[in-house]
DNA sequence: TAATTTGTTTGATTTAGATCAAAACTTTAA
DNA sequence: TTAAAGTTTTGATCTAAATCAAACAAATTA
């Protein structure tokens, strides 16, 4: 009878179980993931799921929609850091302090998965396959930190916007159907925030590009012409520090 | 008799147990976490710990010395992404894809426990307290790596030094003696990298500073002597984007 | 429907920080 | 001890991207 009365209420589509736990679980294990995946979420367009120094109560694994999370310098601007598609998870940040450390924002209306981390510890114990799993997405948020990082830290304004438009379109591709067009959710300022650019440079490299033929631009609609000379474009990061890469990889 | 074996060639003075291991275990388990990081190893300033795209074996523990981790831009340019004192974990990006993500160099003579993955892993199914202690050590990662975008996405250069200044210092002094002053084990090259900027923004950086009696440079000795303005600087992130902060914050 | 707000593009100008250059200082090697 | 290599500082110049500005387009709201 409960059986029948989860079936109903339980994220039975939520991509969660697919998307974020292939792993091997027994089905007694998998009814304890069910039940705690089961409280569903609905969350509008431009609302707040957590906000930076909230405690940390719950992971949300995104059902449908489209989320960034950003992060609050001292003197309250925001800075983009991700942005999150369906399937993925939201809230890794919060284990560390036990308080979230950024702001999750819906950029359209949403639905997610809540993961109250009670129930999420009290099931690690009996399931640390389960555990070793979360283990690796957070590993796999480290690694694109880390690209990110690189990104910011050393690539020009067109190889920044190029990356961007590659990866989005990839992680597109990868949660759906392949493509060469790109349906982008969020506003040039919040491209820019995230590349460490301004909107109106997000603007230009995206005209430059046009120009260029490598892709066109129709709003929010991005269409890849030339992926080929896009990825060009995306590794050609000699600049700045040209000196640098002279040195070093005999370069330039 | 395999205590006292134990007590010889195991990491008793290493740092691991009380710094990164400093939860619950019973003795029992005690024992199998002393067996693993049983391993040391002594690597001499400039050398390579691992590299990028290496099979990841293992984690390492550093006893003493200190380190830098880059990651590979595709023209052969590495920009440094962290660096990592004593007490310290290295090796956490190898955990998603199975490979190390960057490159570890040990910038001064350093000795490292190490942590083979086999090993973590068996011991993992038996204790999971010992995991979860991992997973916390990973969103700290994560929570590290997000300032850090924060920084290198959003901070002018006066900023970005005065944050790697204090930084430091805190991370030295949470892990010995309280004190103003600081020692530099890298190159003016390798901050600027970290930070984003050349070595001759950083070097001009760290004069201005001193002009002003903030700090005082000595070669790679740095004095803090006005914390409070330093703190201040690193806080006064206004520019750039200066014109965001005022739309969104009503500063500036 | 017009009115208002929000987001986007493009142009002109400015500037923070990169680049180039050279001298001075430190460390290591011979 | 000198030599050579690596590192740091400081100055002059240049440039990529920010800022300022204004027109325009889209989306919301009245």
């Amino acid at each position: 009878m409960i059986e029948v009365k989860r079936s109903e209420t339980t994220c039975s589509a939520c991509r969660m179980r697919e998307l974020c736990m292939p792993i091997g679980l027994s089905s007694e294990q998998m009814k304890l993931v069910d039940q705690m995946v089961s409280t569903r979420l609905k969350i509008q367009r431009g609302e707040l799921l957590y906000q930076s120094w909230q405690k940390f109560k719950s992971l949300y694994a995104i059902r449908t929609g489209f989320f960034k999370t950003t992060l609050s310098r001292s003197d309250g601007v925001e800075q983009v850091s991700n942005f999150y598609v369906s399937g993925e998870l939201l809230g890794l940040d919060g284990i560390a302090t036990n308080q979230y450390t950024c702001n999750a924002y819906a950029l359209e209306d949403s639905e997610v998965c809540v993961l109250h981390v009670q129930q999420f510890n009290d099931l690690a114990i009996d399931v640390h396959i389960f555990q070793q799993h979360i283990q690796r997405i957070m590993s796999h948020e480290i690694v694109n930190d880390k690209e990110h990082l690189l990104l910011l830290g050393s690539m020009k304004s067109d190889a920044r916007v190029a990356t961007f438009l590659i990866n989005s379109l990839s992680r597109m591709t990868t949660r759906g159907q392949a493509s060469d067009e790109l349906i982008l959710r969020m506003t040039r300022e919040e491209i820019g925030s995230y590349l460490g650019l301004t909107l109106e440079t997000v603007s230009r490299t995206f005209s430059a590009l046009a120009k260029k033929g490598i892709i066109s631009v129709d709003h929010r609609s991005i269409k890849i012409l030339q992926p080929r000379l896009l990825h060009n474009i995306a590794e050609h990061q000699e600049q700045p520090n040209c000196r640098q890469a002279l040195l070093k990889a005999h370069v330039c």
